[in-house]
Parts: C-alpha cells; structure tokens; sequence
DNA sequence: GTTTTGCGGATATTCTGTATCCTTAATTTG
DNA sequence: CAAATTAAGGATACAGAATATCCGCAAAAC
C-alpha cells in the first residue's frame, strides 16, 4: 500500500503556490525546476489538481497555476485525494458469500465486520489529513525552513511567476 | 494505495481459526475452500502469517494451522502488517534537496514537514488498526451472522480440522 | 503571427500484485 | 515400511498500475 510519488510533488508544490502574491501564476516547468521533477509527468499532477478545482490556471506565456482558495480553505487530505483518488485502501470482495454452508437466499444484513474495521482506520488516516490545513505546512516551514534559504527561493519563484 | 487481497484473506482466515478447539488444525485446502479462494496463492498469504510467527504450523495429513497466540493478544496490525509489511504508505525522496536555491553544503535539521504530517495520519491508521483485537472480531461475528450459518460453519470447520 | 502555456490522448516501460506449478521435507495413516 | 497429505519455498507467467515521454490542440501574451 504505497502513495503515488505524485502526492508528495502535488503537496510540494501547493505549499510554493501559498506563498505566490494573489492573482500570479507559476507555471509547471518552474515547479518542475525548483523540484527537480519531469517536467510533463508532473503536469499530469497538477491537471488533477486542476479537475479538483483546487487551482486555477491560465494559459499563455505568464501563465501556470495558482490556488483557488486560501490555503487556509484547502487541506492535506484535498490534495491527496485529488491525486490519489478517493477510493478507500481496503476493498471488501464479500468472501463470506463463498462460504459452502450459506443456505440459499441468504442476506447479509451489514457490511462485513472485518470491512467496518478496515474502513474504520482508513477513516482516521483521513480525517488526520483533514485536520491539516495547507496554511499550517506554511506556518511549520516558515519557521523551520533556513530564512536565508526560505527568502531566496521565494525570489526564485517572484522570477518566474506571471 | 490499495491494500493487497491477501490482506482481506488472512484476517478471515485469522477469524475462523480463531475459532477452533485448542490443539487442533486447519489446512489451507480448508481455508481455500471455505472463502471461495484460490489454494496455492493463499498459500503464500498464511507463509506470511506464519513468518510472522501468529500461526503455527504442522505437517503432514492432518496438518495446516491454528493461532500461535490467543485472539485476544492478536490484532489487527499484526495480521495487516504480517501480510501487506511494515512500510510506511508515504515514501519522502526528498525532493526539498533539488532546490536550486540551496547553498552548499545545507543541512536539513529535520525530516521534511510534509513527510512528517503524511507518517502522522499513517500512524493514526495504524493505532486504529492496533486497538482491534482479533477476539473483538470474533465477538462481533458471533453477534451479527444469524445462528444457523454460525454454526453449520462450525461444525464444517471441525469435520476438517486435523 | 509567433511563442508560451495548460490540457488531453496515445504510447512505452517498469514494477507490483495475482496466480500457478513444482520440488522438498516433515508427518500421519494404513 | 509405504503411501498419502501437508507446509514451505522457488520459478515462472500474466495483468494491471505507476511512471514517464511525446504529440497535437486551443487559449493567451507579446
């Protein structure tokens, strides 16, 4: 059960869109430099990004990405989802249904138990994700980040921002 | 991120022999049978609970497997983790280090902020996972699945259980 | 009109999960 | 002792997903 790289490349990636100046855009092959990513697979990222209505972008030389909403309104788990998709980690097949000893017609009444359970703990991976809101990633990176580090990469990017 | 079937597998399989008298076994022709699954590739689901040491194991006619432990000091991460591994679902390459921006010789002080709240939710599944005890499935089952097919299967079982 | 950009489709490659088969060694049964 | 049954592990094949690249299209900037 492993995480598409692309999780981590969209989540990189919106944290460096929360700190653009508002109505700027960066484009993918900015993201992909500052990152070191393949500049067309990471745009395969973004486009989801994009279908999940978690960006805006605009076409055209100074165009690229910006975040739809404040990255206070956007959290870990709308991100990761908008790559990952939002189907749950455990599929339940219903083997019970094969059990030899089922008397015809029988119905089951719930969900099997040992589905609940699973979804039960897929359902606290993701409201821990949804307690996290983009604007803390910035908060915890504003203060961990070197500044001088921290102060050069956002001129990097006013640079190329449209 | 998909959890493998054999994950799916071995926790009814888990569940049934967790129902069996003490001493006895249950071969994975048993088990295949029971669920419907495919004998050989299930197979390699119970090598792995047995290299997990949560089953034992005896040869021969009669054969096959029983918990090593009681169901109540099993759960479920164990027979998850047995099966799927210990990894976690999010894998940080630590693409923070591309940055052009880097002076020489940067040092991180820390794990990268986006990894740490990824492995936080991981760890939020797992808990769940780890508070569930094989027994409290069992209690479930014998509470949910109507009488008749509770204990037909049962007795199925224990015509086959070396 | 030329360049740059996001977008979607098509394709190739690698890796993992799924599945089957076979051999070996241990154990029970007759 | 001999035959049957079992778990264990290795080899192999197959399918589908993740990774990655390339192309053509339409929109926007200059």
């Amino acid at each position: 059960m492993i995480l598409k790289s692309q999780v981590e490349w969209a989540l990189h990636c919106c944290a460096i869109l929360a700190g653009l100046p508002e109505g700027r855009y960066l484009s993918t092959k900015a993201l992909a430099e500052l990152h070191g990513l393949p500049k067309e697979y990471l745009s395969k990222a973004l486009q989801s990004l994009s279908q999940a209505s978690l960006v805006d972008t605009t076409l055209g030389p100074s165009g690229g990405y910006r975040l739809a909403r404040s990255p206070s309104e956007i959290n870990f788990l709308d991100i990761v989802e908008a790559v990952e998709g939002k189907a749950r980690s455990f599929t339940c097949t219903n083997i019970r249904e094969n059990n030899p000893c089922r008397p015809a017609g029988y119905c089951d009444s719930k969900p099997c138990a040992v589905a609940r359970i699973m979804w039960e703990a897929d359902e606290a991976w993701r409201d821990t994700l949804r307690r996290v809101r983009l604007s803390d990633l910035v908060g915890i990176l504003s203060e961990e980040v070197r500044p001088d580090l921290w102060q050069s990469t956002f001129e990097w990017v006013l640079k190329r921002a449209g």
